[in-house]
DNA sequence: GAGTGCATCTCGCTC
DNA sequence: GAGCGAGGTGCACTC
């Protein structure tokens, strides 16, 4: 037994399997007319209209419009839903605390109502961001040029954590800033941001920008600035024993 | 006729109800066990298990899992979905250009597959945002203080747009960097930023930040820096008649 | 189309 | 629990 379904229920038949849906912890979902107010970190409000509703057993909450890919409305995973009737009409509630959040929904029609016994025991694998390429950096350091001994990694300073501090083969401080993507403005001030705390150092500090590619603003800046741009590619295996990665970083 | 089902669907029945779900740009939906790979700004890999696919009629791709408020893959409005039959199974892709992106599905096993024809013209109205707050005391600056004068809103500095500035009762700068939520160090920082770009002035230049509260890290880096904290809560009244407050921000 | 910055960002990590 | 930073961030807006 997979899932429980009911098409055009009535407002009691609704609440009893959503209910039951909840008690469950079930995956439930309604497609609805509805209405929807929420009161938290901001306060918004949602007129009528047809909508998924998805009620997750971690306590996540989802109005899905039929446009968008977020939710028009939602809680975060740890809330706590509840289904009521009142003057025979199905509400929703979810309520999170810290901060103190409220999400109501009024069901002005189902039209089906479902709840899933879902098995999933399957965790996403992900390659391509940041921490892949400081994993790679830190295996591989040739990657940036012969002779660089990275030193540190996160390595705090006044301004920020810098992703990667070493040494280019004539003993140069080298500061790296890691992006996984197309490198903007934003990456080129970073960088000059972390130099300024070593710009009183007695040798030389270079400061390179690692990512994939930039923006013509951010080389333009890189160069004025007197920066390095090396071109590299995040690593893309999904087949990493994750066991010996992560004792590199 | 607001919406077609079938329970426990056989692949071809599956491949059909699917195909018709999008040829009609209805809301599909489909409860099933299946496995995704993406590759597109990154890379990755989900196993078999039981989820909720959500193909949405303007493009978006959403695969839930029964835990997180996030989908575990998805594609963006725009994309284009595809349903396929091979070798007797169903396949779902959906494809993205710039950045190409492309998403497979495979479906092993379908629960319950269903296509909504939502009616929904309503969109949210929310309240509570940083622009609200700057909308807000471009209309009412005494909020700010007694004699403040806005002058510019969004100016352009070589640090970043400067939210409002604008001159105290004395004719001294000021220099206001809004936050709807808790601020924390980084936004000291960047009002920090923005007054360097005017202490070659004559007169005096204040900095505000203005939130509705502030770290005590932020607080310590105020006070440290000369710099001032001023606690306003961001407008929360969501019958604002929006062609007023437009022209006022 | 690319770049910039906000968001009820979410999520994971560290302290 | 709070703070900080990354993200396939999404999304609206400007240029």
């Amino acid at each position: 037994m997979k899932f429980i379904s009911s098409e055009n229920p009535s407002a009691s038949e609704t609440f009893k399997l959503i209910d039951e849906g909840l008690r469950k912890r079930a995956l439930v979902m309604v497609f609805a007319c509805c209405k929807a107010t929420y009161e938290g970190r901001a306060r918004s409000r949602l007129g009528s209209g047809e909508r998924v509703i998805m009620l997750k057993p971690d306590g996540a909450f989802l109005i899905h419009q039929d446009r968008k890919l977020d939710p028009v409305n939602w809680q975060p995973p740890k809330s706590r839903s509840k289904v009521k009737m009142k003057d025979g009409e199905v509400y929703l509630e979810s309520i999170r605390r810290a901060p103190e959040e409220r999400l109501e929904v009024e069901i002005k029609k189902a039209h089906l109502v479902t709840y899933y016994l879902a098995e999933d025991s399957q965790d996403l694998e992900v390659a391509g961001h940041e921490k892949d390429m400081g994993k790679m950096i830190w295996k591989s350091p040739e990657i940036i040029e012969k002779g660089f001994r990275p030193t540190d990694k996160e390595y705090q300073t006044s301004k920020g954590f810098i992703d990667i501090l070493g040494k280019d083969k004539d003993g140069s401080l080298m500061i790296l800033e890691l992006k996984s993507r197309k490198a903007g403005i934003s990456a080129v001030k970073q960088l000059r941001r972390y130099l300024k705390d070593f710009e009183d150092d007695k040798g030389e500090v270079r400061g390179i920008l690692v990512a994939p590619s930039v923006t013509d603003d951010a080389m333009e800046l890189l160069e004025e600035e007197g920066l390095e741009f090396k071109s590299v590619e995040p690593p893309r295996e999904l087949n990493i024993d994750k066991k010996v990665t992560l004792d590199f970083f």
